[in-house]
RNA sequence: GGGGAAGUGUCGGAACAGGCAGACGAGCAUGACUUAGGAUCAUGUGCCGCGAGGCGUGCGGGUUCAAGUCCCGCCUUCCCCACCA
């Protein structure tokens, strides 16, 4: 009786081989090269679950094949131990948080140590011990001497359930809710310590230097979101500041990225916070300002539901001088403008912007376009009867498209499209002279002239639309409700896509900038407005400082003490660490516990040594995770030894030869925290003279995310007929997947069909028809009624659940799959090599219990073949001697690729083809050399995905101790080609046969095979032969007429 | 509203550089061995058609001897950002 495939055996025993001989310690060997791998470390929530296995296995995987290909690898493991969940933990069940998190920590290596992973254990960094995050408030007080850490007060995002503080990166989303916990976040005015993560801004967003996906750079870059442009000075009127403002007082500093659009600013807005709102608002509009930033204040802390964004917005009663031409433009304010974003104060052009478009109508402010447009379209309506009836005639002759139509019920009028300088002037001309009293026509879009009888004007100044308002209300009463001429125009529905446009163009009406092209216009003035002392250029950034503080008891303490007489001042190095008291009181008061603790709060002030209280914040976990992968080098370096702050924070050989991370692997959620953190951290440590590098990691893969098995769909019983391989239904009953117990058994024959419905769509229902999976396509249509049994009211076809959602795995939807299950079920490797089978690495997809069976199957397969004996039942014979060889070369070439390329599921498709090669070929050469060289290389290739089961085959085979301490096997190219070759021949772009030739045969050898082959004869008969291709030898392309 | 990614059999997914679409696996079907089979082995399996043959990579065009792949226009889904000045 063969030996069963028992990896429950198996595996735990390599592992503890392995583990005795110290297999996977990594030490620094100046001999080899390095290879540091790394995979972000999870955080200790109590169970390892398998999208930890995904990310993780095949990163080993890979891993063990860069150690096979010879290089010195480390790929560590540790834990990012602080955080909320302990503490709430704390709160809820009284545990301690340590108590909690080292428990967590143990369970979870333990769950590790089940995968057979080369994690060099004895490096493993737990981010809650003090020797640990005292460097992490090392790091704190060298960011505080080097200037990037800051104190001050400012309205923060603050998460009322996690009862802290949140950095900007962390609060996601429409909804602004918090990254954690999902609680919608709020604004509060406080204190709080900042890193200048901005001084690294157009550093961060340089990649040149790095291999990361394009996702992440791109959802970096837009998070730094650079924009270029410039500042430019308004001042306030002066008639509109107290007498006694100190000078400067009434500077408004506004960020533009369009100074060319300058002379179209006919207002400037204010955000509700913005701090000269108070200085400025006129007495009789204080009342009124008030109340609006009392409701915008509330507005923020309520939430920004509404969906709708009507703008709002008040006026302050003061005005503003516009600098370049000395314009009086009135100042509001309005919530639309934000204070955290450029300065918080904008100019308003509301020809070209569409937000201060929509707020200008809205309060009846001027626009008057200053860019022309690109396309220089424009568009008239000629009112009813304002022209004489051989107006359309004279428009035809000029060649001016134009629509006739009704206006309103006022009669018949003439819709004119116009484009082009030339053109708009023909028909200036043409109107001017047919216009009849009392009536104007406009041009607008492009010109934007306004035809009297009697003058053209242009609406080219805010004097001029008060001019031309004027006369058309003369003109016409019923517009008299009009407050600007835009405000006129946009009554007419005709004129909506030309009413205003936000692209760059020539600028019009600009004074002496007018005539000036699209592209240098915003250099052009940017230089100007700096000559003139009013502006310069400016960049802007999205980014904003690192929020580092947490008002929470479980993160490393904020190494700074507050003394009445010296002020802030630093903990000295030599102290460090503050350490965390084990007895405080966990109560989610808002403030951190640490507040309440007299004995960490009461301190002496290192400078004066007077009573002085502590900072009782702590540090955001982010900070501690930003430099793990240089605590594995030395983990908890110089423990207990009292340091100062030229000292390295880790063994100086080990950075030397390990740093940087070379593959780092990982999920992409956290494109814009973690990782952007990380850059941030080696930037600042490589100022500070520790780490000679710029970037901490210098290739990145994401794996995608292990989505919840989709669960089942209502079942339908249908009647109908066959159309052909579908069913077209006549009726359909139907039950509710939550009432599987009373589900008929699944049909399919003449008639009937009834199953679970797998997916849905207008035409069609996909059905389950066996319990095994087999799928009929059921036609319907979707308003379709159906019979619901026990159920009055009759639904449709598009009420029928299908499927149901692929979501998230989570304890709550009881979704969730088990590593530990799963490992004990079918052993660690077929899990690792089933992760890497079943989806592309990158991308994940919902679990399917069922496929892992196929990964198993094959894993025993391999065992049987190569545990048991053959019979060499059949002769050898050279040809299939000669091709399994081929296979072994191709599939080493293959997986080397593919690893390398994280191309995981093809890396094991290429390793099944070789087994079912060796399966083919095990009768005729079982024993023979060939044989144990094929065996052998499968073995190896299959050592990093497999390893207890590769190094079990691989001692029974008898060769030495340990498979992964072998070289990778290497291909030989002119193994790789084959005696013989199929060239498919096409006549006219269709394969209509096949040819066999030798390989290597030359272009005018195969031509002439795939041109007397007998099936492209019958095709070619006949006919004129107009082209013959033989592209690489691939293919014969025949061309015939 | 802006930006990005992706649409291939029943399913997960292959396809180098424009060159035989569907590798590998799941599922399904048939058969063998079995007391039995959710084990194992073998064979088949894109769709339509009895057949010759035709049709097929979200939809519609185009370039080419040849298009999943390149170009133009659309549709759908997912993700990110969002009154960003």
């Amino acid at each position: 009786m063969p030996e069963l495939y028992t990896p429950q055996e198996i595996e735990p025993k390599w592992q503890q081989r392995w583990e005795a001989d110290g297999l996977h310690r990594s030490l620094v060997d100046p001999e080899r090269p390095k290879f540091y791998a790394l995979t972000m470390l999870p955080y200790p929530s109590g169970d390892i679950h398998i999208g930890h296995w995904y990310a993780m296995a095949p990163s080993d995987v890979r891993a063990r094949f860069k150690r096979m290909q010879g290089y010195n690898v480390l790929f560590p493991m540790g834990f990012d131990a602080f955080g909320l969940p302990a503490e709430n933990a704390a709160i809820q069940r009284g545990i301690h948080p340590k108590e909690w998190t080292l428990n967590n920590i143990e369970r979870e290596r333990q769950q590790l140590r089940t995968m057979g992973a080369m994690i060099d254990w004895e490096r493993e960094a737990i981010s809650c011990l003090p020797g640990y995050y005292r460097w992490s408030e090392w790091f704190f007080r060298k960011f505080y001497d080097m200037g990037l850490a800051y104190r001050k007060q400012a309205p923060v995002d603050y998460c009322p359930s996690c009862k802290t503080t949140l950095a900007r990166e962390q609060v996601v989303g429409e909804e602004r809710i918090c990254e954690r916990c999902g609680s919608p976040v709020i604004k509060k005015d406080l204190e709080q310590w900042f890193w200048k993560i901005t001084n690294y801004a157009d550093e961060l967003l340089d990649f040149s230097k790095i291999d990361w996906p394009e996702r992440i750079r791109l959802l970096q870059t837009n998070w730094i979101g650079r924009s270029e442009g410039a500042e430019v000075v308004f001042v306030v009127a002066p008639e509109d500041l107290s007498a006694d403002a100190a000078p400067g007082t009434g500077d408004l500093v506004v960020f533009t990225t369009r100074p060319d659009t300058l002379w179209g600013a006919t207002f400037m807005v204010l955000a509700p916070e913005h701090p000269l709102v108070n200085v400025i608002t006129k007495p009789e509009f204080h009342e009124i300002v008030h109340a609006y930033q009392f409701q915008a204040a509330r507005q923020s802390e309520i939430e920004r539901l509404s969906t709708e964004k009507e703008k709002t917005g008040v006026f302050t009663g003061a005005y503003a001088i516009n600098p370049v031409n000395g314009a009086r433009i009135p100042i509001w304010v309005a919530d639309y403008v934000m204070m955290g974003y450029g300065t918080g104060a904008i100019m308003a052009v509301p020809a070209h912007d569409d937000r201060d478009f929509a707020f200008a109508i809205k309060f009846g402010l001027s626009i008057i376009p200053v860019i022309e447009r690109p396309d220089l379209k424009a568009k008239s309506l000629v009112w009813p009867d304002s022209v004489p009836d051989d107006f359309a005639a004279k428009l035809d002759e000029a060649g001016i498209a134009y629509t006739a139509g009704a206006v309103g019920n006022v009669g018949e009028g003439l819709y004119v499209t116009l484009q082009g300088e030339a053109e708009i002037g023909r028909y200036v001309e043409l109107i001017s002279a047919a216009l009849r009293p009392g009536n104007w026509s406009e041009v607008v879009g492009t010109g934007w002239y306004f035809i009297f009888q009697d003058e053209v004007r242009q609406l080219d100044s805010v004097a001029s639309d008060a001019e031309i308002l004027a006369r058309c209300k003369e003109l016409y009463p019923p517009v008299s409700d009009n407050r600007t001429v835009m405000e006129m125009i946009t009554h007419c529905g005709f004129y909506e896509d030309v009413l205003f446009h936000a692209e760059h163009g020539t600028m019009i009406n600009s004074e002496g900038f007018t005539g000036t092209p699209g592209e240098e216009a915003v250099s052009a003035v940017t230089a100007w407005l700096d000559q003139r002392g009013v502006g310069e250029a400016a960049v802007n950034y999205r980014l904003r400082d690192w929020l580092v503080s947490r008002q929470r008891y479980w993160g490393a303490p904020i190494p700074i003490v507050y003394c009445p007489v010296c002020g802030t001042v630093p903990v000295p190095y030599e102290e460090l660490p503050v350490l965390l008291p084990d007895d405080v009181d966990f109560m989610p008061t808002g403030e951190s516990p640490l507040r309440y603790h007299e004995g960490f709060l009461n301190t002496t002030c290192p400078q004066c040594g007077g009573p002085a209280i502590r900072e009782t914040d702590t540090m955001d976990t982010f900070v501690c995770s930003s430099w793990y992968q240089y605590a594995y080098l030395s983990p908890y370096y110089r423990e207990g030894e009292p340091v100062n702050g030229d000292a390295m924070p880790w063994d100086p050989a080990e950075q030397a030869y390990w740093a940087p991370v070379d593959t780092y692997t990982g999920g992409a959620e956290h494109a814009v925290l973690h990782l952007l953190y990380t850059r941030f951290f080696t930037k600042a440590l490589r100022d500070a003279g520790i780490l000679d590098f710029d970037e901490p990691m210098r290739q990145l893969r994401n794996q995608g995310v292990i989505l919840g098995e989709p669960r089942s769909g209502d079942c339908v019983d249908v009647r109908g007929s066959w159309e052909g391989s579908a069913f077209r239904a006549t009726a359909i009953t139907v039950y509710s997947f939550q009432d599987r117990d009373t589900w008929p058994e699944p049909v399919r024959e003449e008639g009937r069909v009834c199953g679970e419905v797998l997916d849905r769509d207008e035409v069609s229902l996909k059905v389950r028809t066996s319990e095994s999976g087999a799928l009929t396509v059921v036609l319907v249509n979707e308003d379709m009624p159906v019979e619901i049994p026990g159920k009055e009211v009759q639904g449709t076809v598009g009420d029928i659940l299908y499927h149901l959602d692929v979501e998230k795995m989570s304890k709550s939807k009881k979704n969730v799959v088990s590593p530990d299950v799963l490992v004990a079920q079918h052993g660690a490797d077929a899990l690792r090599a089933y992760l890497m089978f079943g989806w592309r690495w990158e991308q994940g997809g919902p679990w399917d219990s069922r496929s892992i069976e196929g990964v198993t199957r094959w894993l025993n397969r391999i065992w049987t073949l190569l545990t048991e004996s053959s019979q060499n039942t059949e002769p050898v014979d050279a040809v299939s001697d000669r091709e399994l060889r081929r296979t072994m070369h191709y599939v080493i070439k293959s997986v080397t690729e593919d690893l390398e390329g994280f191309s995981f599921n093809t890396a094991i498709a290429r390793l099944m083809e070789l087994t079912n090669a060796l399966s083919k070929a095990k009768a005729a050469t079982w024993g023979s050399e060939l044989w144990d060289e094929a065996v052998t290389t499968l073995l190896l290739l299959l050592a990093p995905v497999v390893p207890h089961m590769a190094e079990e085959l691989w001692s029974r085979l008898g060769k030495p101790y340990s498979i992964h301490q072998q070289a990778w096997p290497a291909w030989d190219e002119a193994m790789l080609v084959e005696d013989t070759v199929e060239v498919p021949v096409q006549v006219n772009g269709k394969v209509r046969a096949r040819i066999t030739i030798a390989a290597g045969a030359d272009e005018g050898a195969i031509r002439s095979a795939a041109l007397e082959d007998p099936n492209v004869q019958r095709y070619v008969e006949g006919k004129q032969i107009v082209k013959v291709i033989v592209p690489r030898g691939q293919l014969v392309s025949i061309v015939v007429k």
